[in-house]
RNA sequence: GGCCUUAUCGUCUAUCGGUUAGGACAUUGCCUUUUCAAGGCAAGAAGCCGGGUUCGACUCCCGGUAAGGUCACCA
């Protein structure tokens, strides 16, 4: 049984440096992290870099900006230290060395005298007879002495059927072939994963170990080792697994697992991300779908954590974030669109007053504002573009007579209106009367189109408010002359 | 192939033996200062199959089936 009676929780995040951090490994630590700090426990970001070949460069920098993006932040950690410093693994060799020392004393572990070659031969024999390939079948009977140059493997005695308990799954078993000699040290002198984040685990006093499912399998030969050891082992709880939308495979770099650090490129809020990421395989149990980080902090529950695999679904996710552009403070937004406007546009605070209910109605992401902004969607807010040209293609065949009178009428009582009447309460109050007289598809259309310069674009009596009087007279001016 | 895990609308899910099986995304339709967007309203849409247990199973048990994971000197 695990030993975390009266403990204060203590849970980790212990990533690979081999690249970029995808969305799978991001919900992982939030899980950890939201249990933590619900709990006012500790978390721990710890490196696990013991494997030099597959090691990408940078790649420490980009999980901890990653991190912080999305707004997990931690106790203990490479960046920032802790009592149990240091927290990267290639730096407490000689912690691991002392234990494996210790196990091949005891006799609990023996050091592995086979080449690769000759393993690849223990292993196509097995595959031929169609059974399960054991190393501990092929066990040599005097193994040598370890030197630090061979493998050292952990002797498993006595295979058995295993049952543990998984804190988010309930009971769980494996018969004995998931049980087996396996290399706690490599040739290389570094610890493999199933040795040393169980040794860390144990130094750092991590009480939960939140993990994805794929680590199930290896379960038996951690509950070899804590045995071996003599270790209480620390609380499973086993994440289901976050499934590609295409297919049914699990979300991989593979099948298109994206940088999360890409969805901050693509205009998707931190928060809402994070939203999304914890409702894969978690929910508060009642209709709440958009969360604050307190409210999901309050509901979170291990035993609510879903035990079936949940596809990525993108289509939510915009969705979600639009729920959180809606939500934003008016200065984040101010500050998120005027960013992207800037990259073209110059305007006014003012201006930018204006138009930001607009403009945040149409997009679902900021990304989205970037394209627009590129593709000069919104150029009738800033610059008056030539209109007339689309509104002829608009209706070639078109009679202009009417549309030209009714724009005529609408700019002689423009003309009228007073500047300080020049919003959009006041202009929609004295001319939509006039457009109800005038039939509202024979004045409104041929005031958008003169307007905006375009067949879709928002109510004209905003535009009209938008660009002010003068750059409006102008505009319906331009139009008219066409005509 | 062995071992393991999982299984409710297209998707994410609620239900902890008794419900007209609820919500959200997506889809479709309707409404609104006749467009676009947003918003409102509405509709369609689900318990993998077969056995048990029980007065009663989506829910518990068993067996299939399907999907996924894992069997590395990767983590």
């Amino acid at each position: 049984m695990p030993d975390t009676a009266n403990k204060k929780i203590v849970t980790r995040f212990a990533p690979s440096p081999t690249g970029f951090m995808h969305v799978g490994s991001v919900r992982t630590a939030l899980f950890a992290w939201l249990f933590a700090k619900k709990n006012n426990g500790t978390f721990i970001l710890r490196i696990e870099d013991t494997d030099k070949e597959r090691e990408v460069e940078g790649s420490i920098e980009h999980i901890i900006k990653s991190l912080k993006w999305i707004g997990v932040d931690w106790d203990e950690g490479p960046d920032i230290g802790g009592p149990n410093a240091p927290y990267v693994q290639s730096q407490r060799l000689d912690t691991y060395k002392k234990y494996a020392q210790e196990l091949y004393n005891k006799g609990l572990a023996y050091a592995d005298p086979y080449s690769k070659e000759e393993l690849d031969k223990f292993r196509k024999e097995s595959e031929k007879k169609k059974i399960a390939f054991l190393y501990r079948d092929y066990r040599p009977e005097n193994p040598p002495k370890w030197d630090g140059t061979q493998p050292l493997r952990l002797k498993i005695s006595e295979p058995k059927r295993l049952t543990w308990n998984d804190l988010a799954r309930g009971e769980l078993s494996a018969g004995p072939e998931a049980l087996d000699d396996f290399i706690l040290m490599k040739s290389d002198g570094f610890p493999t994963y199933n040795f040393a984040h169980i040794i860390d685990d144990l130094y750092m006093g991590v009480t939960h170990i939140f993990r994805a499912d794929e680590f199930i399998s290896s379960t038996p030969k951690f509950l070899a080792l804590y045995e071996a050891l003599g270790i209480k082992r620390p609380e499973f709880v086993t994440l289901p697994p976050i499934l590609g939308a295409e297919g049914k495979k699990k979300l991989g770099k593979r099948d298109g697992a994206k940088d999360v650090l890409g969805y901050k490129d693509d205009g998707i809020l931190p928060q809402a991300l994070l939203n999304f990421l914890v409702f894969i395989g978690w929910n508060p149990g009642d209709d709440r779908e958009v969360m604050s980080l307190k409210e999901i902090m309050q509901a979170f529950e291990i035993n609510k954590i879903q035990t079936g695999g949940g596809k990525f679904n993108e289509d939510k996710l915009i969705w979600l974030n639009k729920e959180y552009i809606k939500r934003l403070p008016d200065d984040q937004l101010k500050k998120e669109i005027s960013d992207r406007l800037s990259k073209k546009y110059t305007c006014s605070d003012e201006l930018l007053d204006r138009i930001i209910p607009t403009i945040t109605e149409r997009i679902n992401t900021f990304g989205e504002l970037e394209k627009y902004v590129k593709e000069g969607e919104f150029d009738y807010f800033f610059i008056p573009p030539t209109p007339l040209k689309e509104m002829i293609i608009w209706k070639k065949d078109a009679d202009f007579e009417i549309p030209k009178k009714n724009l005529n009428i609408i700019l002689e009582m423009i003309e009228k209106i007073s500047e300080t009447d020049f919003t959009l309460d006041k202009l929609s109050a004295i001319l939509m009367p006039k457009a109800n007289e005038l039939g509202k598809g024979s004045l409104l259309w041929p005031l958008r189109v003169a307007l905006s310069g375009r067949e879709k674009s928002p109510d004209p009596f905003y535009l009209l408010s938008v660009i002010g009087k003068e750059e409006s007279l102008t505009r319906i001016q331009k139009a008219i002359n066409v005509l």
